[in-house]
RNA sequence: GACCCUUUCAUCUAGUGGCCAAGGAUAUUACGUUUUCAACGUAAAAACAGAGGUUCAAAUCCUUUAGGGGUCGCCA
């Protein structure tokens, strides 16, 4: 039985992007199903492009969703002595050759060849040059492709694939200056490395049959490949910046749990009959890329909004403060802790939400919302909420029930309805007519500060009423 | 332009020739619950891209048209 290896090669030119993390969610998942390992490399052969600050922010993100490699993270910079071997190889064979053409004829076969509508190729004019190169030019070295025929794999999402050898043309693997390109040095670090599941972008669709004549000729075995749709914007489009965050760390900013985000990606693309919460322990025992659908998907935020109020609502209060720190929230000293989190937690989407929820009750309101106290703040609403103040300094209640019998003590003497001292009470306790319940928001307060605010209340309706 | 991939409600999807006059979820609307908002519960509305075939039978197989995406670098 062969291991499972999977892995993640990102190129380190910015942040890891949504998509990004959904395809390295599949292959980790992929590698935990199997007990296998998860490999993560870092492509970064362009040397003028790629930065460190980029693979941290990759690695951060890695981190923060929880999704461990396995092994040593692989750098392709540090293995350019390697690459150059198998160059020196292919050479030795006759299976590559140096390509003396400059760029200028190159971008003169390529406009000619757009010009006759046709797809644009290598000629192959070098490829079995014998006589004397030109001058001062530093050749590149190319590799032999099959001339005809059709260069066939079996894609684990898309089902066999065929492209004509004609559209693959003798591709260069050495730059003028030595470097190797990329398809030459992913097939050699895919086959190196032990990847039996290649899990990738289907941006790399056509990448496959020129890796593959790289793997044939080195004499590699070919991996499984699988080849999975991208993720569009709501309109079909490419997801760009515009679309909102890309940026996997934006949502952690934004208040979402590793975990929702996880459960998002996860069905975006991929399902298990009519299953939408996933736990990790489920993704990895039900996860498998034959289920990957073949068509890409459109991003949508609703989803994500409700799956982070579902982890929200399920998670510990523990949990809960520890993420809220990162939000100004501290409830670490706060012995109603847990009551303020039962009071707030089915009312915020987002750690945002949850905080700023928690915050509308610790924080006694600065002013009232216009609506809401000209409809709470009228009739003998003044007078009930005189007594209702006397009657809590009476009774003093320190638990959520008593103050409760409070409320139903002022509705049985004064016979009126629920509403007549709930409305006031709220927008004198909150500022608005929204929120938690008013028996929690009075326990969590406490009786001195609760009726501070009804006094507070009271003394802005006498000013208002001059 | 050439080549490749793809097409089920607004969105994510179930569906592999009969269990489908198409199921679930989100979003939407209504009602219930609630002092309020939310959460929750119940219900409603909502799709097989179009056209041709094959078959007793097609969302499912074939052909074709259209839409969307991708690739065509000495980028990755």
């Amino acid at each position: 039985m062969i291991m499972t290896v999977t892995r993640f090669a990102p190129s380190p030119t910015g942040y890891l992007h949504i998509g990004g993390l959904r395809t390295a969610l599949f292959s980790w998942l992929t590698a935990q199903h199997n007990q296998g390992k998860f490999l993560l490399r870092i492509e970064d052969t362009d040397m003028a492009r790629n930065s460190q600050e980029a693979t941290d922010a990759i690695l951060q993100a890695f981190e923060w969703v929880g999704m461990h490699h396995d092994e040593e993270v692989i750098y392709q910079s540090k293995r350019f002595a390697l690459y150059q071997t198998y160059i020196d190889q292919l050479l030795a064979q006759g299976k590559a050759y140096k390509c003396y053409m400059s760029k200028e004829e190159l971008s003169l076969l390529r406009e000619t060849q757009m010009a006759n509508k046709e797809r644009t190729r290598y000629d192959g004019r070098y490829r079995d040059f014998t006589g004397q190169p030109p001058e001062g030019i530093a050749p590149v070295i190319r590799i032999k492709a099959p001339k005809d025929g059709t260069i066939t794999f079996i894609d684990g999402v898309k089902g066999e694939i065929n492209i004509l050898a004609s559209e693959v043309d003798d591709f260069v693997i050495a730059r003028a200056d030595g470097a190797p390109t990329y398809n030459f040095v992913v097939a050699i670090d895919d086959a190196l490395m032990g990847l039996t599941q290649v899990i990738r972008g289907d941006d790399h669709l056509y990448n496959t049959p020129k890796q593959i004549v790289v793997y044939k000729a080195l004499g590699f075995e070919l991996p499984q490949f699988n080849h999975v749709a991208m993720i569009n914007n709501e309109q079909g489009k490419k997801l760009s910046k515009r679309d909102g965050a890309t940026d996997v760390m934006d949502y952690k900013a934004m208040g979402y749990l590793p975990q929702a985000l996880l459960n998002f990606l996860i069905r975006l693309g991929w399902s298990h009959g009519d299953q939408e919460i996933f736990s990790l322990e489920e993704m990895i025992r039900l996860f498998d890329p034959k289920n990957i659908n073949k068509s890409s998907s459109n991003y949508n935020l609703d989803k994500l909004l409700w799956l982070n109020a579902h982890y929200i609502k399920e998670a510990s209060d523990t949990s809960l403060i520890t993420l809220l720190k990162d939000f100004g929230v501290d409830l670490s000293q706060n012995n109603k802790a847990s009551a303020l989190l039962t009071a707030t937690r089915e009312r915020g989407k987002t750690l945002i939400e949850l905080a700023s929820q928690i915050n509308l009750i610790l924080q006694a309101p600065t002013a009232y919302d216009a609506k809401s106290s000209k409809k709470a703040f009228k009739g003998e609403a003044k007078e009930i909420l005189n007594t209702f103040a006397d009657m809590l300094s009476l009774t003093r209640p320190t638990t959520q029930a008593s103050f409760h019998a409070v409320m139903e003590k002022i509705v049985e003497e004064k016979s009126i309805g629920f509403g007549k001292i709930g409305m006031p009470l709220r927008v004198s306790l909150m500022g608005s007519m929204t929120g938690s319940g008013l028996d929690e928001i009075m326990y969590i307060l406490g009786v001195e500060e609760t009726i501070s605010r009804i006094e507070r209340a009271i003394k802005w309706i006498e000013e208002r009423d001059v």
